[in-house]
DNA sequence: ATGTTAGTCAAACGATCGTTTGAATTCGGG
DNA sequence: CCCGAATTCAAACGATCGTTTGACTAACAT
């Protein structure tokens, strides 16, 4: 009993979730991995769905304070519009902090809510909309201060081609010389972040003109 | 026996397999769906995998001729380099174009390849990497000589996150007002396309200066 | 020492999974 | 009509799933 069995099952947990997804993960596979019995996730966590809350949980709600915190910290320096790039930097930075971090439990976490974003699952789907949906408009609202000349549901779908594009960097871990943000030394890690960063950025200050494609 | 049995087993398997997941369908929610028995899953396919890959071959090879002709059409009128925004038209209309089908079994491929594309099962990325990647390099080459500026890594990680931002706008279908291409009248799809091509244009296209981040 | 509580354990529950069997049925050509 | 191949069928296979039970141990207060 190295540690608290309960944490021990979530980071067993969050690590395999990562691995083979939130649906191809068994109580069998999580507690075989730290030698407990299958019945220690009912008892710590009521049932497996209970654990993937848990495990869920514990990291939204300190990302999504560090998010809001670092939003009004910046605010607070100036009545202006934040720059795009600022903004950016504030959304990304805490995700990033967990993808870099020394437990490996915590860089699971990122893999699983880039999953988790194209998971069919509407039970997760509806945990993503109740937990992270309402500091997401407010993210939604400071980006559309910091673009003006775009409307709101131009807004919505440019941030939504942003997470899509971050999501996907984040999972495309095998790939050679691809863009992968996990698995992969801190330098190449830094330079698919400010690559990914270039590329959203520009992406949402895009003219809103209404040309027509091709 | 409307049509042949095997055929109307991809077609079921390839709805469901876009409403919950590849490894979410189970054989008796494909057979069950039109009325057939489960051995006759193993009889015309051999196996639960095996229908998997005939209904992904299914799509995969029109998908992959339609875009090399489109582009070695497109080649043919000019030696010059490829517009960008012609480029991502020509990789994208096919996919669209499914998207729009009338059949809903088509209409649905487009939210499998997207999963794919994040799904965790190594198999899963043989099989995209195996039939997929050989037509991609195809057009990384075309797109690396339309952005003269940028690196080959800079163009493969800009284009994987192309790739992930359609994807997820894909594949978000229930988020009101939000940018959804699939389950959307055709108006709504048409914005989204619009807004998407705009958006990724504008990503592949920037600066590749070596400014760092903030 | 005793009673209470928290935690772990092996074992089994019913359900569902993909697959397999062997017989029944359908169907086209001799 | 008849035969042989193609196809479908109900039924069961073993494996794995999440969950549940009830006994067992450990820790601590009374």
């Amino acid at each position: 009993m190295s540690a608290d069995t309960r944490e021990r099952l979530m980071d067993a947990a969050e690590e395999l979730f990562a691995a083979h997804g939130l649906s191809n993960t068994s109580v069998r596979m999580i507690v075989g991995r730290i030698g407990a019995n299958v019945a220690s996730i009912r008892f710590h966590f009521g049932s497996l769905e209970g654990l993937k809350r848990a495990v869920l949980m514990r990291r939204f709600e300190p990302l999504v304070r560090s998010r809001l915190e670092r939003l009004s910290e910046a605010r607070s320096r100036s009545p202006e519009p934040l720059a795009v790039a600022e903004l950016l930097d504030i959304w990304f930075a805490p995700m990033l902090a967990l993808v870099t971090s020394k437990h490996s439990a915590e860089r699971a976490f990122p893999v699983i809510l880039a999953r988790m974003l194209l998971e069919p699952a509407a039970e997760y789907q509806a945990l993503l909309d109740n937990e992270l949906a309402p500091h997401v408009d407010v993210f939604l609202d400071e980006l559309a201060r910091s673009l003006p000349e775009l409307s709101r549901p131009q807004v919505v779908m440019r941030f939504d081609f942003t997470i899509g594009a971050f999501g996907h960097a984040l999972t495309r871990s095998g790939v050679p010389a691809s863009g992968a943000l996990s698995r992969s030394t801190r330098a190449e890690l830094e330079r698919t972040t400010v690559a990914l960063m270039r590329f959203v950025e520009a992406g949402l200050k895009a003219p809103a003109g209404a040309r027509a494609l091709r």
